[in-house]
DNA sequence: CACCTGGAATCAAGA
DNA sequence: ATTCTTGATTCCAGG
């Protein structure tokens, strides 16, 4: 039985990949949504536009089932209707308002686009048994996750879901409907339990909300080992757990094709069964998910990024969406504005901004006249983005964690906390509030160059022993488990995160869950999202939120591949012969350091060794002859190098400019050869960064480095904290960094970032803040630029996250505070940039590297370039033409 | 003894 | 179709 389900289920999320939808106009603006949101969420979330929310609320990514919504590119999605879908939304209901909209969609009806299929156990029914290979934990995790994925694709309609949303969740503002939209309505009934049973607490209720309602106690997942009383609910859900941390594998090992599902369900880790059946979230979010999740998701994506996560099966993409997208100039903004309504605000410009949810999704409303920030009762979804400070209060992660944390299988025992890179933990602290204990929220995220979500394939892990300093409880959110932390006037408001560690769900488990478009495959790097509800007047609560630098959690992966912390110089004469010193870890004594010149369509042009000067016995860095360009030129000349300590074990490739001469700085940005990297050509590298894999790096390789200071794909990574700081500054209403723009992510990140921009129809908002932010155009975007940087390339890590997420709204704008600054939303990515510092080394060290390969699977990942922007004008935040081309957006589907 | 870790064997997926 | 490399998981063993 289970095999089969097991075997459907992949076939399910097959099913949502079809999905074809014509979109509506409605969608076409949900789209745009989608993609301001995705944008921002990149960016690190920007609050700007309510889009997000759709996204993902709740770390389901999916989930945003508006999303997928917005998406809505012809896609055909097939999706098993089951009937319990209905139930969700009641399950919702309780839950918070997140999962209204999660519920909703789900139920919601799927009007025209998607095909309906009956409950097909093969599409996973829940008590199908989910994914063969589910495991208890993923499978609890996951299939929220996946859950929330696929509702995303529910969102596809959104007018219906809406409609459906409103009639089941919306009620309540808080219960929404909940059903997170990611996982709750999918059908994680497990989440709702737990959040029930198990949170009851002061923070249930935020946390509840998340919840989707489960069912069942018993699914959850519980994972791990481990005894935090999370888990054993979670076990109980689990079928079996496992004595002890390593259990005997049951099952052995899995095969990827999952072709075993029996074999892993046999595994007490498997399936979790699981839900029993019933999963509750089965049926729901399966079936909703099934079919549509990655085609919701898809499209968003589609929109620019998607790609980039997007397993190649899942996505989806649609020449159509991307027209929609595109198309339509400020869709997402629409949406938002909706949204916005709803939640009323106006003055909370920029919470709004960041917050606003479609009408749609209205998970929680605020109370009328509230800012989106302010919640009274369930915590905003976790795959919102939320800004880092706002007006006094600032949530900043002082000490960033190591760039590298190997998590462990729930075969295995704990592998202990994340820790930070000086030896002891990250530590994380709310300034501007002392009166009262208030609650931390953790959770593990992406790193990808999509908007921060929860991880579909890692979940945090509660850390007991001695060492363990810390209190914290587990609960779980939707279809993420989430470490509550309090925060204490007594210490400061600050804790030392030693209770965390972050256990590795099985790739198979989770992409077997319908609905779930992201791939395990090479998507081994997290980041560590903080987030806390400061208690306001009114009784209401400020989110406010923040994110680590990236983190790998591979062990081959923090092993092996090259990770670049900074490199200089960034340019030279085509004479070459100058000395290029790159520092960074994983730089072995093989280690070569490789220049590569791509053309347009994404074909090396060039391409040399650059000999190495310096000993081989460093570790951590490299001196090499800056070979000398193999033609002469006129303007300055982008080529990239990366650093590779053998065939799939390449650093992310970085951005070198090759003088006509002297080194005047051009803005190498502008200048160079933008048109190599024109959209097109990305399309085959696709992989955006390279990949250890992708031998070539593709045009958003070459966005590297260097690029940082131009391109803007890149930027966001590379730019020195120091730099850009000052400028995320801007006053004006958002000012995003670029680095919002970039994902910590891997290469894609910076890839994405432009892509974003120039494919969604940026909504004015997304554009100022892209201005504002003082990006730097990336080269190949934009024309002027300012003046070389410096000399020294530091390589961000490339998520550093923390610039990604952060956003913060200036008081001024915000409504809560003082001013509910309409445009304001200022993102000053300043506490982003702060940590990304700190974390530096390690931060850099890893990602740098990891991302770029990272993840991103080449296939799936269009390239952002291929997204196509050709250009995009960055007027003070006023212009921004865009022109994307999609065309390879539309082609990459699956 | 329960945790943590680091290292590596094994197997499947990809190239 | 086959072979090699890379990535994912599971096991072991030592601290």
């Amino acid at each position: 039985m289970l095999a089969d389900r097991n075997w459907k289920t992949p076939t399910q999320s097959a099913g949502p990949d079809l999905d074809v939808k014509a979109p509506p106009s409605s969608t076409q603006t949900l789209a745009g949504q989608l993609l301001s949101q995705e944008l921002q969420s990149h960016p690190s979330y920007f609050p700007t536009t309510g889009n997000y929310q759709h996204v993902g609320s709740e770390g389901n990514q999916y989930n945003t089932k508006g999303n997928p919504r917005a998406f809505d590119c012809p896609s055909i999605q097939i999706t098993s209707i089951a009937p319990n879908n209905h139930v969700e939304p009641s399950d919702n209901q309780v839950v918070s308002a997140v999962g209204e909209a999660e519920g909703g969609y789900l139920e919601a009806s799927w009007p025209r686009d998607q095909l309906y299929l009956p409950l097909d156990p093969c599409y996973r029914d829940p008590a199908l048994c989910p994914s063969p290979c589910s495991s208890l934990s993923s499978r609890s995790w996951m299939s929220d996750l996946s859950s929330c994925g696929s509702i995303s694709h529910v969102y596809d309609d959104m007018d219906g879901e809406l409609r459906d949303a409103a009639c089941l969740a919306l009620g309540s503002p808080l219960g929404s409907p909940l059903g997170s939209p990611g996982c709750g309505g999918g059908a994680f009934g497990v989440e709702l339990w737990q959040q029930k049973y198990q949170h009851p607490s002061a923070f249930s209720p935020a946390l509840s909300p998340y919840q989707s309602p489960r069912q069942s106690p018993r699914q959850s997942p519980s994972h791990s080992p481990r005894t935090s009383v999370t888990e054993e609910s979670w076990l109980n859900c689990r079928p079996t757990s496992r004595p002890s941390s390593r259990p005997t594998s049951p099952c052995g090992k899995r095969r990827h094709s999952s072709a075993d599902p029996y074999a892993r369900s046999p595994s007490p880790h498997h399936s979790p069964s699981p839900t029993p059946g019933t999963s509750p979230r089965g049926s729901v979010t399966d079936d909703t998910w099934v079919g549509s999740p990655a085609g919701a998701l898809g499209p968003l994506l589609m929109s620019g990024f998607q790609e980039l996560d997007v397993p190649s099966k899942t996505r989806r993409t649609s020449g159509s969406q991307l027209g929609l997208l595109t198309g339509r100039g400020d869709p997402g903004l629409e949406p938002c504005q909706d949204s916005s309504r709803e939640e009323g605000q106006d003055k909370d410009g920029l919470a709004v901004l960041f917050l606003q949810v479609p009408s749609h999704f209205s998970w929680n409303k605020p109370k009328p006249g509230a800012s989106p920030l302010f919640r009274t009762s369930s915590p905003p979804p976790l795959d919102w983005p939320l800004p880092n400070q706002y007006d006094q209060c600032e949530l900043t992660l002082e000490v960033q964690p190591r760039s590298y944390h190997r998590a462990h299988y729930e075969t295995e025992g704990s592998r202990g906390s994340i820790k930070a890179a000086t030896g002891g933990y990250p530590v994380i602290k709310l300034n501007g509030y002392s009166e009262q204990p208030v609650s931390l929220l953790l959770f593990i995220g992406t790193a990808d160059d999509r908007y921060l979500r929860p991880h579909s394939f890692y979940q945090v892990h509660r850390v007991t022993g001695k060492t363990v300093t810390t209190m914290c409880q587990e609960k779980v959110m939707g279809c993420t488990k989430v470490l509550e932390i309090p925060l204490l006037p007594e210490n400061n408001m600050a804790a030392s995160i030693d209770c965390a560690g972050i256990l590795k769900l099985r790739n198979a488990d989770i992409e077997l869950k319908k609905g779930e478009t992201d791939i395990g495959r090479k998507n081994t790097r997290v980041r560590v999202v903080f987030r806390v509800a400061v208690p306001h007047l009114d009784g209401q609560m400020l989110w406010l939120q923040t994110v680590s630098i990236p983190v790998e959690c591979s062990q081959r992966s923090g092993q092996d591949l090259p990770q670049l912390e900074s490199f200089s110089p960034n340019s030279c004469s085509v004479d070459g012969g100058q000395e290029l010193v790159i520092t960074g870890s994983n730089i072995a004594a093989q280690s070569r350091v490789v220049f590569v010149e791509k053309g347009p369509d994404g074909r090396t042009l060039w391409e040399m060794d650059a000999r190495v000067l310096s000993e081989k016995s460093s570790v951590t860095r490299i001196v090499v002859e800056i070979p000398p360009y193999n033609k002469k030129t006129t303007c300055p000349v982008q080529v990239q190098f990366y650093v590779s300590n053998g065939k799939r074990r390449r650093s992310v490739p970085q951005c070198f400019t090759y003088l006509p001469e002297v080194r005047g700085h051009l803005p190498v940005a502008a200048g160079v050869k933008q048109e190599h990297w024109e959209p097109d050509l990305i399309s085959h590298n696709a992989p955006g960064f390279c990949s250890p894999s992708s031998d070539t790096p593709s045009h958003d390789q070459v966005l590297s480095s260097d690029v940082a200071y131009y391109d803007s794909c890149d930027l966001p990574l590379r730019y020195p904290a120091s730099h850009n700081a000052p400028r995320l500054y801007h006053p004006p209403p958002s000012s995003v960094s670029f680095q919002t723009l970039m994902f910590p992510q891997t290469s894609s990140i910076p890839l994405q970032s432009p892509s974003m921009l120039s494919q969604t129809p940026l909504s004015p908002h997304q554009s100022l803040i892209a201005l504002n932010t003082s990006i730097k155009p990336p080269q190949t975007f934009i024309s002027s630029q300012t003046p070389v940087p410096p000399q020294i390339t530091t390589i961000p890590p490339q998520g550093s996250s923390v610039p990604l997420q952060s956003f913060t709204i200036s008081p001024n704008t915000s409504s809560g505070g003082p001013c509910r600054g309409q445009s304001a939303v200022s993102q000053s990515s300043t506490s982003t940039f702060i940590t990304a510092a700190d974390p530096q080394k390690d931060s850099v060290l890893s990602s740098p590297g990891q991302t770029l390969s990272i993840k991103q699977e080449p296939e799936d990942q269009p390239n952002l370039g291929s997204l196509g922007l050709q250009e995009i004008t960055l007027d003070d935040g006023k212009n921004l033409g865009v022109s994307l081309i999609h065309k390879k957006v539309c082609g990459l589907v699956l």
